[in-house]
RNA sequence: GAUCUCGUAGCUCAGUCGGUAGAGCAUUACACUUUUAAUGUAAGGGUCCUGGGUUCGAAUCCCAGCGGGAUCACCA
C-alpha cells in the first residue's frame, strides 16, 4: 500500500506511543459522565468540578507549557485546555511534551477528565486533570474551520465539499461536517414519529419477506437473486402491498410496515436502487378516510421535526397545516390548462396533448395519455401539499373501481414541491376483477414491458377468501425526509447511497506482481505508475513501461538499478 | 443514454499571451502559560486525470478516453 508522508508520520507515532508504554488502542472502558452540549447548555448556571468526557481531537492549539484544543462528541464540541504540570505534576514531562503535543494528531480520539471554567475570552472550556489516549487516527482528517464575521454570518473554509468523497466516506462526511448528523436525526425522528402515530392508532408492525418468489404490488423492474437450496430464482421485494394484503385477509384491522424496497431502474436525485417506504392497511376504510390519515400524520411529523408546520425548502416555505388542497385529477388539469377532458375520447386527448404540446406517442392508451398531460401541466406548479385524487384504471391494476365514475380507481397521490410523496387506493377486493386486471397487466407483459406486473395466484387465491374493504398508503420515507430536511439530492437522506464501485484499490496487487518477477523494489515504481492491474500492466508494450519506470525512478531520485527491457518482457508473458 | 461542466500538493483553490508549478490550511522542526481560522520563524510535499496531436517548448491549445458533478431522458 502506497502511504502519503502524514501516514507514515502518524504510524511512527503510533510506535513511539508503544514504545512509551501507552496502548494506543487500550481495551478497558472510558467512564463518560456528561457530553458536549450538556456543559455548553448548563454552565455557568450548573457548576460541573468533576468530568471526564470522550471524543475526537478536532483543533489543536498549542502554546508552549499550555494548549488549547477541541473535543468533538457526539453532540458537538468544547475546548479543553491543557497545562503541562497539571499533566505532569512530577519532574518527567514526557506526557505532555511529547506525547500530547508530537504523538497526538487532529482526529485522534482521547477521553480526558477536569473542570469545567470559562477562559478569558470567554468560552466554556475543560481544564484539563487527566487525558488517556482511546484510539490513534492513521489517516489525516479533512479539517473544516469555520469563522464568524461582523454580522454573524459563518464562512467555512477548506470544506470537505466532494459528494463523491462524501457519500462514499460518509463517516468522515459525519465528522467534519456537523450538519449531516442532524439530517440523519432528523430522518429517524421522522420515523419515529409515524411509528408513534400508527402505535397510537393500534395498527400493528409487522415484518414481511424481503426475498419474494415472485415481486408485486408495483410496476418496476427487480432484482433477482437465487436460492440454491431450493434451486429457485427469487426476487428482491419491489414492494410488499400483497402480503401486508394477506394479513388483512388474516383478520388484523390495520398492520404497517417500514420496509426497504429495490427497484432496478435508473439513478438519480430522487431515485436510489434500494428506497424506503411505510406501507399502511386498514380494513373498512376507504381512500376519503385515508386522506384525513396522511393529513394528520404528516402535520404531526412536521411538528415534531420542526415545532411548526412550516418547512423551508429550496426557496419555497412548505405548510404542512390541515387541511390540504384536493383535486381530482380532471379538475387539476381543468385548473392549471383550462381544458376540461373528464369527456374526451383517445383521439381527443392526443389532440390536447399535442395542443398544450404535451409529447405523447402513438403507444400511450387513454389512461398513460392523461397521466402524461397531468404530469407535464400540473405537477410542475404543485409545491404546497395537495391531494391528486381519482386515477385513470389502466395504471392501477391494485386499486378498487371509482365508486361513481367509470374508467377512474379510488386512487389518491399527496404531491408536495412536484414530487409524490405518498400513493393510496380504497383497495380492490373483487377477486374476479383483480384477476382480469392482472391478466392485463401479464398481456402487457408479453408485449415487453418490462414493468407489468405478475400474477401471483397465492394472492389471488387470498382475496378469494375475501378482504375486506381496505384502505391502502404507501408512502415514500426518503421523498419525504427530503422535503423535512431541505435536501436536494436522495443521497443526503440515506447514510450509504448507491455508488459506482471504487476504481482499482485491490491489495493483492503487490503479490501479484511480486509473482510475475517483479523485484520487491520496482513494485512502488509500478504502482506509482497508476497500474493497478495485473491485466493493466500486460496491456502495456515492453518499451513504454520501461520507459516510464526508469523516468520514475529518476524522477523520485531513488537508488535502485533500473529494470532491463528483458526483465520487463518476462513479466508479460 | 444525451448535453454542459470540472479534474493542479493531504484539503480548498489560484495559475495571465503557450515559456522554470503557486497560496492558505494540513504536515515536519523551533519558540511561546488563556488561545480560538492562535501567532512567529523555517522546511518538506506535484504523473498538473490518462493517451495522442500541434509546437523549439503544453497545466494552458486541439482530439480521444477515464472519473466526478449538474441538467435532461428513463423511472405505474
Amino acid at each position: 500500500m502506497q502511504l502519503s508522508e502524514q501516514e507514515i508520520n502518524r504510524r511512527k507515532s503510533l510506535e513511539e506511543l508503544s514504545r512509551l508504554g501507552i496502548d494506543p488502542y487500550p481495551a478497558e472502558l472510558f467512564d463518560i459522565n456528561t457530553s458536549a452540549r450538556e456543559i455548553q447548555q448548563h454552565y455557568p448556571g450548573k457548576a460541573f468540578p468533576a468530568v471526564s468526557l470522550a471524543g475526537r481531537i478536532m483543533t489543536r492549539r498549542i502554546m508552549g507549557n499550555a494548549s488549547f484544543a477541541e473535543l468533538q462528541d457526539e453532540t458537538g464540541r468544547i475546548q479543553i485546555y491543557v497545562r503541562r504540570d497539571d499533566l505532569c505534576p512530577g519532574e518527567d514531562k514526557t506526557f505532555y511534551n511529547v506525547v500530547f503535543k508530537k504523538l497526538l494528531d487532529i482526529g485522534d480520539i482521547i477521553g480526558i477528565t477536569g473542570h469545567v471554567f470559562t477562559t478569558q475570552t470567554g468560552e466554556t472550556s475543560i481544564h484539563v486533570s487527566s487525558l488517556k489516549v482511546l484510539s490513534k487516527s492513521l489517516r489525516p482528517l479533512p479539517i473544516v474551520k469555520e469563522t464568524t464575521d461582523e454580522q454573524g454570518n459563518v464562512h467555512l473554509h477548506d470544506a470537505f465539499t466532494d459528494p463523491e468523497q462524501r457519500y462514499r466516506m460518509r463517516y468522515l462526511d459525519l465528522v467534519v461536517n456537523p450538519h449531516v448528523k442532524d439530517t440523519f436525526i432528523k430522518r429517524t425522528k421522522l420515523v419515529n414519529s409515524m411509528r408513534e402515530y400508527l402505535n397510537a392508532k393500534g395498527y400493528l408492525e409487522v415484518e414481511t419477506p424481503i426475498l419474494q418468489p415472485l415481486y408485486g404490488g408495483a410496476a418496476a423492474r427487480p432484482f433477482k437473486t437465487h436460492h440454491n437450496t431450493l434451486d429457485m430464482t427469487l426476487y428482491l421485494r419491489i414492494a410488499n402491498e400483497l402480503y401486508l394484503k394477506r394479513l388483512i385477509v388474516g383478520g388484523f384491522q390495520g398492520v404497517y410496515e417500514f420496509s426497504k424496497d429495490f427497484r432496478n431502474e435508473g439513478m438519480s436525485r430522487f431515485h436510489n436502487p434500494e428506497f424506503t417506504q411505510v406501507e399502511l392497511y386498514v380494513a373498512y376504510k376507504d381512500y376519503y378516510w385515508m386522506m384525513d390519515l396522511v393529513e394528520a400524520m404528516i402535520e404531526k411529523v412536521a411538528l415534531d421535526l420542526h415545532g411548526t408546520t412550516e418547512v423551508k425548502v429550496g426557496d419555497q416555505l412548505i405548510n404542512f397545516q390541515r387541511p390540504w388542497k384536493r383535486f381530482t385529477m380532471f379538475e387539476a388539469i381543468q385548473h392549471f390548462t383550462g381544458i376540461d377532458i373528464a369527456q374526451m375520447t383517445e383521439a381527443q386527448l392526443r389532440d390536447t396533448c399535442r395542443q398544450l404540446h404535451v409529447p405523447a406517442d402513438e403507444t400511450m392508451g387513454k389512461g398513460k395519455l392523461i397521466d402524461q398531460i397531468f404530469g407535464e401541466t400540473c405537477e410542475p406548479h404543485l409545491i404546497q401539499p395537495t391531494f391528486i385524487m381519482d386515477y385513470p384504471v389502466e395504471m392501477s391494476p391494485l386499486a378498487k373501481k371509482h365508486r361513481s365514475v367509470p374508467g377512474l380507481v379510488e386512487r389518491f397521490e399527496a404531491i408536495c414541491n412536484r414530487k409524490e410523496i405518498c400513493n393510496s387506493f380504497s383497495e380492490l377486493n373483487d377477486p374476479l376483477d383483480q384477476r382480469q386486471r392482472l391478466e392485463e397487466q401479464l398481456e402487457l407483459g408479453k408485449r415487453g414491458d418490462e414493468e407489468a406486473m405478475t400474477l401471483d395466484e397465492d394472492f389471488l387465491r387470498a382475496l378469494e377468501y375475501g378482504m375486506p374493504p381496505t384502505a391502502g398508503l404507501g408512502i415514500g420515507i426518503d421523498r419525504l425526509s427530503m422535503i423535512m430536511t431541505n435536501s436536494p439530492s436522495i443521497q443526503d437522506v440515506l447514510f450509504f447511497p448507491q455508488m459506482k464501485p471504487e476504481k482499482g484499490g485491490g491489495v493483492h496487487i503487490e503479490k501479484e506482481l511480486e509473482a510475475l518477477g517483479v523485484r520487491a523494489e520496482l513494485i512502488p515504481l509500478v504502482q506509482k505508475l497508476g497500474i493497478q492491474s495485473v491485466a493493466q500492466l500486460k496491456e502495456l508494450k515492453p518499451t513504454k513501461l520501461f520507459n516510464d519506470l526508469a523516468g520514475m525512478r529518476k524522477k523520485l531520485k531513488l537508488e535502485i538499478a533500473n529494470p532491463t527491457l528483458e526483465e520487463i518482457e518476462a513479466w508479460m508473458k
